[in-house]
DNA sequence: CTATGGCACGGATT
DNA sequence: AATCCGTGCCATAG
């Protein structure tokens, strides 16, 4: 069989250009801006109508269409290999929600709704919390908006507790320091800082990282490698791989990992794969368990045609006949794209799950180097087509690390990963030379200059200002203030 | 003389 | 058609 471009799905066909041009668009959006999209569409197209009571019978899960989830109506106790995958509303993606309830806090289940996030803040830093403290942590917690930063001064927060400032920032620090890492803080910048230094903990930073947050953030929304270089002081290709560890590691926004919001896209060029497209998890905690993953569906609700529009187009006034008849055409169209879209990403993701999944419960080292190309091949469907549903998409694995989508087509990683395990357990610096040998050894031939640029992407330095003290001190100068 | 980084080219990928 | 990525060659630093 050779690629034919449109047997996306046996059930829906292309009909027009419009519907082709449609179903591409929508491809590419996040299922944040889809809902965007679609609420926008509701306010203005009365031929669409949204229903909002779908729930798993037994879970109450909202789903967008009516029925048991595929959690539930899944045997239990068998545990497969085979991925379970399904489209799912989360509610709590798009609507904020604020209250907190410091004591009686549930256990998390898989498929129940997410904590809130202040909830879920405080159940982990209660234990090094002072019992005093804890309503100055739930007042930082609460006061929090939607991205996870707090607006509110300090100052503030200390005088209505008759503490000094001091113990605020104690708190605060706590606060940070725990899961999503970075919330509370002030700013987008400190945030990223403390994330930073958190990181530091585990695996090297590429020098001038800190740097860069402080002084070029903007810069770096803005995607210019080149003026970011020159206020480093360090080349253009440097300045972008700084550049790629921030987006890759380090979020502005901290709220938005466990919770998600509808932040206008205001800032247009902002990296934003932080609010999960997907949420890969897993059944249970045994060791076959199968994976299950949530496409998150930009609906709460199931959308269908107003049944009352279509009765009275009959008896549309003639002047308007034409106008409605659009609507409805309109409406159609959206509907049908919708549920391509979502067939395509849970075909793909299906698909992912198997061939990725020891990447997805081990980690990177693990990560097969798959080809956006040969997965099209084996969905039938055009490559553009997995280009567009790969990019600008976000996961969230079972660990709760959010990553890019793209992450599981990156060619070079587990050989990285390799890279960085080998130098993390060297005795005394190897030369790149030395490094490509042994990678060779371990069956990822590489060149001597290929090296260099993987060692460069992981921020190691090169062998000579490798000073190794045996796993410490992971580079000071990485964290140095100016 | 050796180890690395810069630049640029060609093939693969998107 | 545009972009990304691995590599080779060469200059430079150590």
């Amino acid at each position: 069989m050779i690629l034919q471009s449109q047997s996306q799905s046996a059930t829906l066909r292309p009909i027009t250009t419009a519907h082709l041009a449609q179903t591409m668009t929508l491809m590419s959006l996040t299922a944040l801006e889809l809902h965007q999209k679609v609420e926008a569409e509701l306010a203005s197209n009365p031929a669409l109508e949204l229903i909002e009571d779908h729930f798993c019978p037994s879970c109450h899960r909202p789903l967008p269409y009516s029925g048991p989830c595929p959690i539930c109506s899944r045997p239990q106790g068998l545990s497969t290999e085979e991925p379970i995958v399904f489209v799912s509303s989360r509610e709590d993606f798009y609507t904020s929600r604020g209250k907190l309830q410091p004591d009686d806090l549930p256990d998390d289940e898989i498929g129940a709704v997410v904590d809130d996030l202040p909830t879920y803040v405080l159940r982990q830093i209660a234990p090094e919390l002072h019992p005093d403290d804890r309503q100055i942590a739930a007042h930082i917690l609460t006061s929090l908006n939607e991205d996870g930063l707090l607006e509110i001064p300090i100052i503030e927060i200390a005088r209505y507790h008759h503490v000094l400032p001091s113990r605020i920032l104690e708190v605060l620090r706590l606060i940070q320091r725990a899961e999503p890492v970075g919330v509370g803080s002030p700013s987008p910048q400190e945030a990223m800082l403390v994330q930073l230094e958190v990181l530091a903990e585990h695996r090297p930073i590429p020098p001038l990282t800190a740097q860069a947050v402080q002084e070029g953030l903007d810069l770096l929304s803005r995607h210019q490698y080149l003026e970011l270089g020159r206020r480093l002081g360090i080349t253009t290709a440097k300045a972008r791989q700084v550049a790629q560890f921030i987006s890759d590691n380090l979020n502005p926004y901290p709220g938005r990992a466990h919770w998600g919001d509808i932040h206008q896209a205001t800032e247009p060029t902002q990296d934003r794969y932080h609010t999960p497209d997907v949420i890969i998890s897993r059944l249970n905690d045994t060791p076959g368990s199968p994976l299950v993953v949530e496409v998150i569906s930009p609906l709460i609700g199931k959308l269908r045609i107003n049944p009352l529009f279509r009765q009275s187009l009959s008896q549309a006034p003639s002047d308007k006949m034409e106008e409605w008849q659009k609507h409805l055409e309109q409406a159609q169209l959206l509907i049908k794209c919708i549920q391509q879209r979502d067939n395509t990403i849970v075909r793909l993701m299906q698909r992912l799950a198997v061939l990725q999944r020891k990447f997805i419960l081990a980690g990177d080292a693990h990560l097969e180097p798959i080809t956006r190309a040969s997965l099209a091949r084996e969905l039938e469907v055009h490559e553009s087509t997995v280009s567009r549903a790969v990019s600008n998409k976000a996961v969230q694995l079972p660990r709760g690390r959010i990553i890019p989508l793209s992450k599981f087509f990156d060619r070079s990683l587990h050989i990285r990963t390799a890279l960085r395990e080998i130098i993390a357990q060297e005795n005394k610096p190897l030369t790149d030379t030395q490094l490509a040998k042994m990678l060779k050894k371990k069956g990822h031939p590489i060149a001597r200059r290929t090296v260099a640029k993987y060692r460069a992407m992981e921020g190691i330095l090169p062998a000579h200002l490798r000073t190794h003290t045996r796993s410490s001190a992971p580079a000071p100068t990485s964290i140095e203030v100016r």
